[in-house]
DNA sequence: TAGATTGTTAATCGATTAACAATC
DNA sequence: TAGATTGTTAATCGATTAACAATC
């Protein structure tokens, strides 16, 4: 039931959950029936109390001394993020990331249906890739528009990046996750998410400095 | 000097910097002398208070009524974070994200060389990507020891991954940059990056909800 | 000089953590 | 029952934002 409600629901609990959901179906695959906070806490080394709350936002419910049902647990989650119904999503940028990400299988599992791909180099376009056809960039706003397509996944260069946005939107696009390192802008009714693969460089590259700093 | 102190730098900060560093080289490429933190803060959609603490933490220094010169600002921050200096690093997985990354020429901008490539697939070693050879994963623990490497990227599948952090701790290791599905623990002298990719998209499919809750 | 911009200190906000009551 | 675990309220912590002084 809070799913429904408008509040809104804090950025770290959302990047988390995944991970929980993970572990969770990880357990559930290995037959386990009931799981508390802790024992999730642990595989994930943050606090219990946390990830208690985090659950409570999604609308789980667990019992005291027993914990949580797996199943249910999973479910709960699923609905929460929406990732019990997949959505069709268009990737642009038939590269070799945007190849990778075609054949990532499990996207499924995360809500997710890339279902076709789009780039402007007449060498990629016709070509297939994971099964599915790379069609050509002047496509994308009338298929987008026609199939109802609502997420975008962009992994082409930076420079291209705006523009690509720009063509998404016409077409009806309201979420955008992308991978040029760039910024892009959201909206009102558009949704941004930018994968900063640099950010965590530089998180890592920060420890590795202490670490040294250390010895 | 802030960058020799040890007082620890906000991760929220650390994220950020390469931001700012993309957008700096690009204004440097166009020929750019100066620039204020409102114009950075333009760019990136973030306060310009923020952004100015921020460059204060990397050690910049502006001048009232001027603003910071372009050059010395990314030279400011590329020492920062230590990305003056390019350190090699080992991929494990060559499938198609390992393959992705290991074709990203401007690594080396952000201060990583990545040196070799390995796979426990016979199918896959031996073969060359992207000029690097596949070598097999027995070699790594050696090779990392002898050629003195301290960065690891791990682009295998969940499973495996564990077992690679090993190795590759035992290979002395220090900074892992994890791109498979599973949470990494670091530990003393050990520093992990969880790449969480699903992360992201949770954070997506929830705007996207808001967005049509809106409508 | 006047005004724009930096640099810094204080106030606010939100997330994490701790404490504890509820309950099976 | 006793004890473990949830659920919730309060305290702490840290990051962001606002206010303002310093300065070219």
């Amino acid at each position: 039931m809070n799913a429904d409600e408008r509040r809104p629901v804090p950025e770290p609990t959302l990047r988390r959950l995944p991970n929980y959901l993970h572990f969770l179906r990880m357990l559930r695959a290995r037959g386990r029936d009931v799981v508390s906070t802790s024992h999730i806490s642990q595989d994930l080394c943050c606090d219990p109390t946390q990830v208690r709350k985090d659950l409570a936002l999604a609308g789980a419910l667990g019992k005291p001394r027993v914990g949580y049902h797996v199943n249910e647990l999973v479910e709960t989650i699923e609905r929460f993020l929406g990732w019990d119904n997949v959505s069709d999503a268009f990737l642009v940028g038939a590269g070799s990331l945007g190849t990778a990400l075609l054949g990532y299988p499990r996207f499924r599992e995360y809500g997710l249906n890339v279902v076709a791909a789009f780039d402007t180099d007449p060498a990629k376009i016709g070509r297939t890739i994971h099964d599915r056809e790379v069609l050509p960039l002047e496509r994308l706003v009338d298929l987008a528009q026609r199939m109802h397509v609502h997420i975008g996944i962009i992994t082409a260069p930076a420079v291209a990046a705006p523009e690509i946005a720009k063509l998404m939107q016409e077409g009806g696009i309201q979420a955008i996750w992308n991978f040029a390192p760039v910024t892009l802008q959201g909206g009102d009714d558009l949704v941004v998410q930018n994968q900063q693969m640099y950010s965590s460089l530089a998180v890592l590259t920060d420890g590795l400095k202490r670490i040294r700093g250390r010895v």
